[in-house]
DNA sequence: CGCGTTTTTGATCTAACTCAAGCTTTGTGG
DNA sequence: CCACAAAGCTTGAGTTAGATCAAAAACGCG
């Protein structure tokens, strides 16, 4: 799994550490904070995607969510200016930062009432992610993580069916609460089944119904493999 | 698995719906509001609990959190005035609503910096939820709950060592991703091992020390119960 | 006191984990 | 520019934690 200091090691000095006052350019693998620092405000990602995780004491990491552009990043600091969370950015990412100031007395052109709502989206989402984690077979999970995305990006105007994924497969098998061989199994699944196609990170969606209801649970991703199996 | 019906069949009539306006008392089973409802503004609960979940289509129950005093009810429902929760109280609760407009304009003497720092913790309890779900054997899942639950009372000045639990096991089994069975089985467990005593849903916390150290998996609480198996 | 709900225990089964190993891609240094 | 290393991805075989099914006991309520 990987940890903290794999990270740090092999990334470049660049946005070193989040001296971000306004506007600025992360690379892949760059923190833009990490679990306990003191935040100087809240992040709002402008582009390229970043993922948030947390890892205990005993080096256990666990993915708490993965960030696009319009996404609000450390509102968990609201609670002390301390995030204990880390997050890093997957792709090179453009991000700029709301003073706690400005939130607290309601700043210049601070867009309150933008603010209280992504607050909102963001428990939503997170409240998914805990729906998706308890009690679900791992051929829902999957579906329902690239529904997930898909849905993001449309909501963004970008094409929902054809997209590359930013996480490896072990950031969505920590993420999804699966191991990595599960989640490749399940995606060789899915492509079996003709539901999706995949060339590494490029993922197709080639039957979105199909995603869909799979995610509900209304069928289950290995229905033909087991037909299969069961007429042997 | 229960579901709204169930809950709305057998409840008396008081506080039938979501009538309130500054200060209010509503009885075990009365619903402070349903899924897809909306709110004239967030819930603040002053004393007893509530169990806060969603139903699928297809019935599933998924609880996201229960609630006792000190917490914020309906945030998710900052996105759109819609919770996309349901709010059902387990004890005889007393409950007040900031409403909206308040929140939004900064009303008389709407303690705006605490309802930002109660936001913070709000998100955070999410993230340690679900971290909890994300990986975790039976054994760690409950043990985490029981310690939430007692730092909970702690922090409220209540006694942390012995309570009684105001939700069915049930309950406890869905938070937590399992199945009922398995809830049981891993608390008899922590009895054999002499960690916690129960009856029924009175709980006396024995030895803090080892249920936190198995909630951070250092130790698996079926230690005992495999070495008397691989004794034989 | 009888009935429905909740809790508990037992037996069996299976979905997903773990371990193992090969393959592919990416990155690095000579 | 090539070779080697490291990371990432994939597939197979065997094991196991926890689900499911079944059924009894313990409450609590009308």
């Amino acid at each position: 799994m990987n940890n903290v200091v794999n990270y740090s090691g092999k990334r470049k000095p660049t946005g070193q550490r989040s001296a971000i006052s306004h506007n600025s350019v992360i690379q892949p693998h760059d923190y833009l904070f990490r679990m306990g620092e003191k935040l100087d405000g809240i992040y709002m990602l402008n582009s390229g995607s970043v993922k948030l995780f947390r890892t205990t004491e005993s080096g256990e990491e666990y993915i708490t969510g993965f960030c696009a552009s319009g996404d609000l990043i450390g509102l968990d600091a609201l609670v002390d200016g301390v995030s204990r969370t880390s997050a890093v950015a997957l792709d090179t990412s453009n991000i700029s930062m709301i003073p706690f100031n400005t939130i607290v007395r309601g700043g210049d052109r601070f867009d309150y009432q933008k603010f209280i709502h992504q607050i909102g989206a963001t428990l939503n989402r997170e409240n998914d992610h805990t729906m998706m984690l308890s009690q679900r077979t791992a051929d829902r999970r999957l579906a329902w993580f690239l529904i997930e995305y898909a849905d993001g990006l449309a909501s963004r105007g970008l094409c929902p069916t054809e997209f590359s994924l930013p996480m490896t497969r072990t950031d969505i098998a920590i993420f999804l609460g699966l191991a990595v061989e599960t989640v490749c199994r399940e995606l060789a699944t899915l492509c079996d089944e003709g539901i999706v196609k995949k060339n590494r990170r490029r993922i197709e969606i080639l039957d979105m119904a199909r995603l869909r209801s799979i995610s509900r649970g209304e069928v289950c991703a290995d229905k033909l493999a087991k037909e299969i199996r069961s007429a042997a």
